[in-house]
Formats: C-alpha cells, structure tokens, sequence
DNA sequence: CGGGCCATGTAACGGGTTACATGATTAC
DNA sequence: GTAATCATGTAACCCGTTACATGGCCCG
C-alpha cells in the first residue's frame, strides 16, 4: 500500500487539500505512480480515521469550499517507517503488459509488432520531451522547500529520461532486428 | 487483466497443465509478469468457464494426476484480440515503489538513501548476471516450436538486459552525486 | 530422513480502477 | 456559450496477493 504513504510523504512537505495532492501526483510521480483524484479522497478518509492526519474545513466564498489535510506525529512516523522499509527487492512488482504482448507476438505477422514497436517509440519520445520540462519545474518548486528534497526528485527524473531513452533504443533496434528477418 | 491472456498465449503453444504454465511463467517472462500458482489454478478455471480453454484430466500413477489444458477456438480468438489491441499507452500502469521512496528521500540523512542505491545496483547486478543464462534456454526452447516465436522471447530478454544495465548505470550515477553533496 | 519436485487447490483480504454524480466560478 | 479550473465524493467491480492445505515420489 504504497499510495497512502506518498500522500503523506506529500503532506509532509506541509497542508494540501486532496485536489492539490491530485496535482501534486501528476506533476511529479506519475511516471512511475499514477493516481486517480477519487482514490485519493478515499485514502485521505482512510488515513484520517487511522488518525495518520487531520482535517479542517476551509470555507470560500469565490471558490467552493475544500478541506486542508495535515499530517500528524502518528503519521509522520508511520511515513518514515515506510520510508526505511526494506520494501519487496526488486521487480517482483514489475507488470508491463506491453512486453507481454511482444512475448507473444509470434502469433501475429511481424509488421505487426514492427507497428507496435514504431509506435511505442513515438509515444517514449514524446514523453521524454515532456520530462524536459521536469528541471524547471524541480527548480520552481525547490525554492519552497529546501534543496534536501529536490535533490532527490531530480534523481527520479533522472531515472526516467533514462527510461525513456532505453525504451527508445531498445524498440529502435527491435525493429531492425524484425526488419532484418523479413 | 493479462494474466489470462498470457496464460491462454502459453496454451497456444500448446497443451499444459497448470503446474507447467508456472513453471513458463517463471523461466521466461518473470521480469515483466510474475504470476503466483494458485493464481493461475484460479485463472484456468474461470477460462474454462469462459469456454477459452478445455480440461482433460490425466491420471498417473507414479506421479500426482494433473489436468492439461487445451485453448479452444473461442480462446484463440480472445488471445488475438488482446494481442492486437492497443492497450493503456505507456507508463499509466507503471507503478514503482522503490522510485516513491527515492523521491522522498529528503526526509532521511542521506546515509540511508546512498544504502537502498547501492543494495539496488547489486540486486540489478546479480539480475542481469542470471539473465546471462536466458539465450541459452531461448535456443534450448527455440528449438521446440518455430524460430518465429523466439525471436520475440529474445527481444524482451534484451529489453531485460538493457533495462538491469540502466538501473546499476543510474543508481551509480546518482550515488555519486549524493556523496558529491556530503 | 529431509528437501525438492510434482501437482492442485481454497478463503480472506487488499488495493486499485471505472464509471458515475455534482456544481460553482472564470476566461475565451 | 463552452471549456477549463476548482473541488469532492460513492458504488461496484476486478485483479491480484497471502496464507493455508494436501500428499506422494525420488534423490542424496
């Protein structure tokens, strides 16, 4: 249960209400955390009834009205337990459906999976040019906080372009390989 | 749900029994897709009652009697439908715990995080050193059906490597800037 | 005589997704 | 007038995990 930890990893850089927290995910973590607004709400009752944050009611008049959560003691420590865990190895959660379907792509004729290929590297460079714009936003955001925190949401960026760019080159040269054999 | 439809694409190699679909599932696509044994147990049996497998039972007498199962027409079908479709894009399904925890890192001495990087590179290390073995058994396997399927099973082991050897790169690379920054 | 392989399952639970529902304000 | 932004939620469902249960054969 990895969602309710990085919400209140995100309340511990200070109050947000889930709607700011729903921004939060897509600006950041959704390369490798992608999460609904609605599950969020869920969550943040959940971890309120667990007592891991408080809620308070903020009434608006020019906007509708919201509710700040924040994080209490109980929940920063249950976060920073999270936090040091040892947490599943590695790729033993690893679920990707796309390379399930080349596994088998035996089963179809192969401009098929050349088409497949062609576009998944259209759409991993698209996304590496959307990540160019991570740094600035990291920068924009890391003046709020202090740089012990932005230096590591630069490394998970970091990560993805690297990502992404061994997506690219890894389909690029499958569909050599694919081409080669026809 | 890919599950089944990896199950019903083993099963279009041909007939097994459940006991061999884990084994499959464990000596090939592992990296990407771990599948637990009840689970496939649970999952042939909904697909039977899909009518996209059928059962026979075998009974053995030195060893435990088992069930093979078959892929009917209908399962056929279903398969290369999933096969073909365009399934979800990219990245929406990515979840990854290991990069949650990286990104809030700033809430522990960086000791901590300098220790889950390294544990990483070596469990990267030691993955890539048994994908060592995997050409090895593609050939062993390949041999058994056509070369058409193989050459799929070689690309996503290549995505595999590519994949294990960027992970111990970036850890690296990002071990060094934290003790940089020390 | 213990461990590993063969072989199949059930029950409870957890976590996440999808689809749906609502409604005000602001900017083009 | 219509789209986007702000803002919160419910209900049903699905997929998958964990833990448990069973039991014979073969090898060292």
């Amino acid at each position: 249960m990895s969602l309710s930890h990085s919400i209140l990893g995100f309340l511990a850089y200070g109050r947000m209400t889930g709607y700011d927290l729903s921004k939060a995910f897509g600006s950041s973590v959704r390369f490798f955390w992608h999460a609904q607004a609605s599950h969020i709400y869920l969550e943040l009752k959940k971890l309120e009834q667990k007592q891991f944050v408080t809620c308070e009611q903020v009434l608006q008049t020019e906007k509708p009205n919201k509710k700040l959560y924040e994080i209490t003691e109980a929940g920063r420590r249950e976060f920073l337990r999270w936090l040091a865990s040892e947490g599943e190895g590695f790729g033993k959660g690893t679920k990707d459906a796309f390379l399930l379907r080349i596994f088998f792509s035996g089963n179809h004729p192969p401009e098929v999976c050349i088409g497949m290929l062609t576009a998944f590297a259209a759409d991993c460079r698209r996304q590496l040019d959307e990540m160019g714009a991570v740094p600035a936003s990291i920068r924009s955001y890391g003046g709020m906080v202090d740089e012990r925190h932005s230096i590591y949401w630069g490394l998970t960026a970091d990560f993805g372009n690297r990502y992404m760019q061994m997506c690219v080159d890894w389909a690029e040269s499958a569909v050599r390989r694919l081409e080669e054999l026809r």
